[in-house]
DNA sequence: GCCACCGGTGGC
DNA sequence: GCCACCGGTGGC
């Protein structure tokens, strides 16, 4: 059934600006927050405020993020997203530290391929669990917004100002009562981001094994249904390439072949040190592309060696570069072409400048 | 003391 | 290179 390979995304956000969702559409704009709503850790305590307030502004604030989506092969994926926060437990952990957090869901319609903002995080979940079989359209938006269709321009588009993430595709909801919750790291960590369930009185799982052993102790779940089918771990890519730092390639050392210049400190150089146009980039673009090749190396604002040589205990955290496009509005989908096919999911921070 | 976040690693 | 898992720890 389905012709065309679906997008969802998700809009994250960075919280450093304060944060709010503002609007994208102003139909939206209610809408919307709750689901998604970023929270920062600066103000995150609130839960919510997503009542928001600006956004704007930032410009580094805001980052892309796509989630890809191999939907090559064929099928479409998804992935589920959540930010979730609306009622975490508590999570807030109030640092100086601002971590990126969902801000919007989106999916692209397999027809026009126009990015459709989600209303809510479980509607994100549902659409996103049956993407495969059923391609989203914009018609499908009606459900919201019932004068929605493809004629419409785009309710948000991939531009430089908001970090993408593209999901995986058919990840089952969570079984009722339990959250499902994605947590982005910083740039430059060595993941992207964490999933985390937690169970309804609570309970934080981070893997499956901790899932099955939490529903082993708590026979009532299963007995009610609970299986492990309804977990997964998966968590989005990032679009931006170099958000999440390589794992350094085995230490190479290098050493010259006969005489000569044997370096000394072989295991001092990593292959990315050695690459001068890591510095350089721009970074800036690495948003639309991707599939495409690229730098491979650490963008952000600092200086490369920040990235690079870690440092020694906890790392710094890095602000996040700015970047901004402008999207127009008739835009259509985002920008990357042959990948467009692929993308299935993604997520994106704060919408942009629409106030 | 708790726990959210991060790093690292083993296995693929 | 990616993913799953889990230990460590700083900040509360």
């Amino acid at each position: 059934m389905q012709s065309r390979p679906t997008k969802i995304t998700l809009r994250v956000k960075r919280a450093e600006n304060g944060f709010n969702s503002s609007t994208f559409s102003d139909q939206l704009d209610n809408t919307i927050q709750k689901p998604i709503d970023v929270w920062s850790e600066e103000e995150e305590d609130e839960e919510h405020s997503a009542d928001d307030d600006d956004n704007q502004s930032g410009e580094d604030a805001q980052k892309q993020l796509v989630v890809y989506d191999p939907a090559a092969t064929g099928t479409g994926e998804i992935e589920v997203v959540p930010d979730a926060e609306y009622q975490r437990p508590r999570f807030p952990r109030t640092s100086s530290r601002v971590l990126p957090s969902v801000g919007a869901f989106t999916v692209q319609c397999a027809n026009c391929f126009k990015w459709r903002l989600i209303p809510t995080k479980e509607k994100y979940e549902e659409i996103r669990e049956h993407i495969l079989e059923q391609p989203f359209f914009c018609e499908t938006a009606r459900e919201w917004r019932p004068e929605i269709s493809c004629e419409d321009p785009p309710d948000i588009c991939q531009d430089g100002s908001r970090l993408w993430a593209i999901d995986k595709p058919n990840i089952a909801q969570p079984p009722p009562g339990w959250q499902r919750l994605l947590r982005i790291r910083g740039e430059g960590s060595t993941k992207f981001a964490d999933v985390y369930y937690v169970a309804p009185p609570g309970k934080r799982l981070r893997s499956m094994v901790e899932v099955q052993r939490y529903l082993l102790e708590h026979p009532e779940y299963m007995e009610a249904g609970v299986t492990m089918s309804q977990f997964s771990f998966q968590i989005p890519r990032p679009l931006q390439e170099n958000y999440v730092r390589k794992r350094p390639a085995p230490v190479r050392l290098i050493a010259a072949p006969c005489g000569g210049t044997n370096v000394g400190m072989a295991g001092l150089l990593e292959s990315s040190d050695v690459n001068p146009l890591a510095w350089a980039g721009p970074d800036e673009n690495t948003d639309l592309r991707l599939g495409g090749p690229g730098l491979s190396t650490p963008l952000s604002e600092a200086p490369p060696s920040e990235h690079i040589n870690r440092p020694e205990k906890k790392r710094a955290r890095i602000a996040p570069s700015s970047k901004d496009k402008m999207c127009s509005n008739n835009n259509i989908s985002p920008a990357v072409s042959s990948d467009q096919q692929r993308q299935q999911t993604a997520k994106v921070e704060e919408p942009p400048s629409l106030s």
